[in-house]
DNA sequence: ATGGTTGCAAGGCAA
């Protein structure tokens, strides 16, 4: 099975470009992140055209994440990352595909840090962690797929 | 000299 994940950074403004992609590369299930749109405008008929159901998790202006499955549905099993209750940010869905559990993520970036957003980043950071090995225990084939935001250096942190 | 980019969405924010 072909998995692939993009960041689309506006998923209407990237549209032509995403369904070209889809088209080309034919992957089997995509992830979706920075959809910046709510979910009434998500534009599943293209997507549908284009050969793929989708779940999506969507959010006015920023973040949003979906996860789309060629010639079948992918049965939505999560949206929102466990572990706060408080966190409106969605960036985080999950769903089965032909038996593999997909976990599509779009990781907070964090910056400026220190300060609250590196917090928040490292706080999803642990709630990820545990919700992976919670997974894991499942016994489920998973992927876990996204943005994550990982900065290795300090060249990324402003 | 606090410069430069993009998407969303309608001014500023986030990346």
């Amino acid at each position: 099975m072909k998995i692939a994940t993009f960041n689309v950074n506006g998923v209407n403004g990237r549209l032509p470009v995403l369904i070209r992609w889809l088209t080309e590369a034919k992957p089997d299930v995509a992830c979706l992140q920075e959809l910046k749109a709510p979910d009434e405008k998500f534009p599943s008929p293209a997507i549908q055209e284009a050969g793929y159901r989708a779940v999506w998790h969507g959010q006015k202006s920023w973040n949003g994440v979906a996860i789309l499955a060629r010639d079948r549905a992918p049965m939505e099993t999560r949206r929102g990352l466990p572990g706060d209750l408080d966190d409106a940010h969605s960036r985080y869905i999950e769903a089965a595909v032909e038996g593999i559990l997909i976990g599509c993520l779009y990781l907070p970036n964090g910056n400026p840090a220190p300060g609250p957003k590196f917090d928040y980043k490292l706080r999803w950071f642990d709630r990820l962690a545990a919700h992976a090995a919670e997974l894991l225990a499942t016994g489920m084939p998973v992927v876990l797929a996204g943005d994550f935001n990982v900065m290795p250096t300090e060249l990324d942190v402003s």
